[in-house]
RNA sequence: GGAGCGGUAGUUCAGCUGGUUAGAACGCCUGCCUGUCACGUAGGAGGUCGCGGGUUCGAGUCCCGUCCGCUCCGCCA
């Protein structure tokens, strides 16, 4: 393989090349996109490559081996527009009328189950119109699993060995998988997809400064009902510098936090940039609470949400991670995490309605169902994800297969019987017939390629990606098209 | 939808507060050298400074718009 690597990098004797093929390429991305073929020829990629292959054959392997089948769905479906935005593809032969590309094929395998087919999975593409991200692509492969009559660790088992035998098949270990809870997760680290690579915490300081305090901004804070106060403690290092403060906080302020609050430890005592609100005393409570060391320094943030005020804290702790490069040389560390207990909805701000955090075909704790009141933030979901580094890799749930339930999840998620009929008519009807309890997973293949090469770059493990504008630039897509073509379907651009 | 960074020779980049003919390195072409191996050496070709407009006596440089690439926020059931 290394020869043969070697000898198809050198191979450009032909014609003078738009940019030098060498493992170390210093070329724009743009040039090397349009030049994919050339680009391709470097050793790391064409090693991506081939692990990518060695991925999928190792989950194929290992799912055929515990008697799962591969049952593939279509590519053309009903649009559903819950959720991302559908790539949508117009019908010839019905006028006015368009199939979506899967966002997943969540409603078939869940059909499948109803049909008998009680462990299935599936390497399949999938398509979401939403704006790019560098781990983020349109089209992308998922693992998609689901069986019947599972319960959670049952799933759980099985992903976990599936991930286990990839990671060996290619030459890496994975450790043991810890699990968190989604509200431990949230305020240990800040994240519902937190990495565990390097220590550093959030302490909360909710419930100590509750009380204790005149200084406004964290009374204001203390007041609403959710308002939550925390803590990154970062360890002694060289002093920082106001500069470096003043981005910490512009950094918190990106993610919706009014200010930071800092705390220094030094040989001289305590400094702060409240000084002026805290007492002596409570500064060291404070500095106690958060067990700093002479040369830590703490930065402070509240916010009257408690997720936003978690989602502030994990971003200074990663910002954190990144100036002290605590991940540096730990590529190939890899820290697994289940994270469990997820709620089954979320508050959509704009809107003021809840939405289904999973998806709605998510079943809730039975409990927390039955003994609901009118607060749906408290009802926890049977939903599951697999966390990686600080990557999502995958999510799951074990479903709802029971059809009065799913039109009551409908119902609270506002749907009308009507739309629920037309939209998911099918589904609900194939419950009528007996369909089995069941429950599943689906995983991003690229992103298990991302890690295990060693990459956080997308288009690093796929072949022919596009840009962050979605285009395509090696065939220029997407383009205008043959008016002939566009008068067959019917279509009139217009604008 | 929003923010930041970038776009100058084939490639990677430099070009300070606006000021003659826009530079370097690598690559390419020609000659010389031939125990060289990041060869050396002498010379050469190669640029609508992303695009459009504006300010100015004068714009790669300042302003406005726009396109492209990357990163991030929103978004991604």
């Amino acid at each position: 393989i290394e020869i043969l690597i070697e000898s198809i990098y050198v191979l450009n004797e032909s014609e003078v090349t738009p940019f030098v093929v060498e493992e170390e390429v210093k070329a724009n991305e743009d040039l090397r996109l349009k030049y994919r073929y050339l680009d391709l020829r470097r050793p790391s990629l064409q090693k991506n490559l081939m692990t990518r292959h060695r991925v999928t054959k190792s989950i194929r392997d290992h799912f055929d081996s515990r008697g799962f089948i591969e049952v593939e769905t279509p590519m053309l479906m009903k649009a559903t527009p819950e959720g991302a935005r559908d790539f949508l593809v117009p019908s010839r032969l019905h006028h006015g009328e368009f199939y979506a590309l899967p966002q997943s094929p969540q409603i078939y395998k869940q059909i499948l189950m109803v049909a008998g087919l009680d462990k299935y999975f599936q390497i399949v593409k999938c398509f979401r119109d939403e704006d790019l991200r560098a781990d983020r692509q349109p089209e992308f492969t998922q693992l998609d699993v689901e069986m019947s009559f599972p319960d959670e660790e049952m799933v759980y088992d099985v992903m976990e060995s599936c991930l286990r035998k990839v990671w060996s098949d290619v030459g890496l270990t994975l450790p043991e998988f810890q699990r968190y809870s989604y509200k431990e997760a949230m305020e240990r680290y800040g994240s519902d997809k937190p990495d565990l690579r390097y220590e550093v915490e959030i302490t909360m300081l909710t419930e100590m400064l509750r009380g204790k305090t005149d200084f406004k901004v964290f009374n204001d804070v203390l007041q609403k009902k959710q308002g939550t106060i925390g803590a990154i403690v970062v360890p002694g290092r060289a002093p920082w510098p106001r500069k470096q403060i003043d981005e910490m906080t512009d950094h918190a302020r990106k993610y919706g936090a009014g200010g930071l609050v800092w705390i220094k430890k030094t040989t001289e005592g305590l400094d702060s940039s409240a000084k002026k609100f805290l007492t002596p005393e409570l500064m060291g409570e404070i500095a106690d609470a958060c067990k700093m060391n002479e040369g830590d320094i703490a930065f402070i943030a509240c916010h009257e949400k408690w997720s936003r005020a978690c989602t502030i804290l994990g971003a200074l702790r990663i910002e954190v991670a990144k100036r002290l490069e605590l991940t540096k040389g730990k590529e190939f560390e890899f820290a697994p995490l289940w994270v469990l207990n997820f709620p089954m909805f979320e508050l959509d701000e704009e809107s003021g309605n809840f939405n289904a955090m999973h998806h709605p075909f998510t079943s809730p704790v039975v409990d927390d169902w039955e003994n609901k009141t009118h607060d749906l933030a408290a009802i926890r979901a049977r939903a599951y994800d697999i966390v990686v580094n600080g990557y999502e890799l995958g999510s799951g749930s074990i479903r709802i297969h029971d059809r009065k339930l799913q039109s009551e999840v409908f119902d609270m998620l506002g749907l009308s019987k009507e739309e629920q009929e037309k939209k998911f008519g099918f589904m609900l009807n194939a419950f009528r017939y007996g369909a089995p309890p069941h429950g599943g997973m689906a995983l991003g293949i690229d992103r298990i390629c991302m890690l295990t090469c060693g990459t956080s770059d997308i288009r690093d493990v796929v072949a022919f990606p596009k840009t962050t504008s979605m285009q395509g630039l090696m065939e220029d897509c997407p383009s205008t098209i043959d008016p002939r073509q566009l008068a067959e379907l019917k279509i009139n651009v217009v604008g």
